[in-house]
DNA sequence: GAAAATACGTCAGTCTTGTTGACATTCCAA
DNA sequence: TTGGAATGTCAACAAGACTGACGTATTTTC
């Protein structure tokens, strides 16, 4: 199959994968894919006045409760003026508790409330929903190689962000 | 490796892979891929009073040239309003023409000049270069298993457009 | 040939989410 | 103790998405 372009390695893996079209191919991949990954939180959010920011505060604060607002910041990569009016409206809204710092009292410590981890839950519940399928429809290998890619993809401060995650867990 | 947590199907393979934990991380990864994926052509538009919304356009544009504005519609999934305004810039700064239908003179058939086919180069040079290294870095077992497990998080309809550009090449 | 549907453009207004700038509070080190 | 650095908040603004309404040209349908 795809004789006459198919070049290959001393150690015989074809490079076809690595042709200009074949890697326009994996961007729109990408592109189509990231819509589907946040079609189904989007969704759940479109009635409830919060977006994708608040999605993205909320699922990093269950994963790390307790965190500060500045180590959020690293994490989600926007201004620290952006997050606060997300935080806002969740603290407003009963979803988020934040807490004055006991040791520094400049921080703020974030949790969900029990609220915000129902909601956490019914985000997650979508998304992994979907992950879930895809994932039982490419197989273990598949999801093996999708992992290597998507590490391979990040800035080497986000695999720092990322494997900090990991492992914190 | 990880026993105890290891199930298996009657064809002998492993389901760690669906476990809550290992979704969540595949969530995250996708998170942190996707910001290095626009990271580059970011960085090149920011200077150019553009913004992802451009670089949309003009990727799909020269992927399909003539393509007419209702068919960009569908593939970028936005509104006319909205892909009107990103439209009109780039028509107005000669990088992209709007010719009107031979055949049906309603629509409007759009191509990139000149100007447009050489920022788009240096867009998806930047895009492609990262995608290389990441795909170089995973090997092409990786590469296919990316491609298929992205596949299979797409909506159906992504999933037509996709093939379709795919196969019109 | 008249009416309905389609393709496109535009104006006006709203919302989310990013930005910068200015400012208050707290901590720490000189 | 005082000045700088760090943390977080408030205000104003811009990009880019959205809806709704309307106008125009063209095609299709009856």
């Amino acid at each position: 199959m795809a004789e006459g372009h198919t070049q290959n390695t001393s150690s015989g893996q074809s490079l076809l994968y690595l042709t200009d079209e074949q890697l326009r191919q994996g961007i729109e991949a990408m592109f189509f894919a990231y819509r589907g990954f946040t079609a189904d939180p989007d969704r759940i959010l479109e009635g409830l006045s919060y977006g994708r920011a608040h999605h993205r505060a909320i699922h990093f604060i269950h994963c790390a409760p307790g965190t500060t607002v500045n180590n959020l910041l690293a994490i989600l990569g926007v201004t620290k003026q952006s997050l606060n009016r997300v935080l806002r409206t969740l603290i407003e809204d009963g979803l988020v508790t934040s807490h004055v710092g006991r040791s520094d009292k400049r921080e703020r410590h974030l949790t969900l409330t029990e609220a915000g981890e129902a909601l956490e839950q019914q985000l997650s519940d979508a998304q992994r929903a979907r992950m879930r399928d895809a994932y039982r429809k490419a197989g273990p290998d598949a999801v093996a190689g999708f992992k290597t890619v998507l590490e391979a993809m990040m800035d080497d401060d986000m695999k720092r962000a990322y494997h900090a995650l990991r492992d914190g867990r």
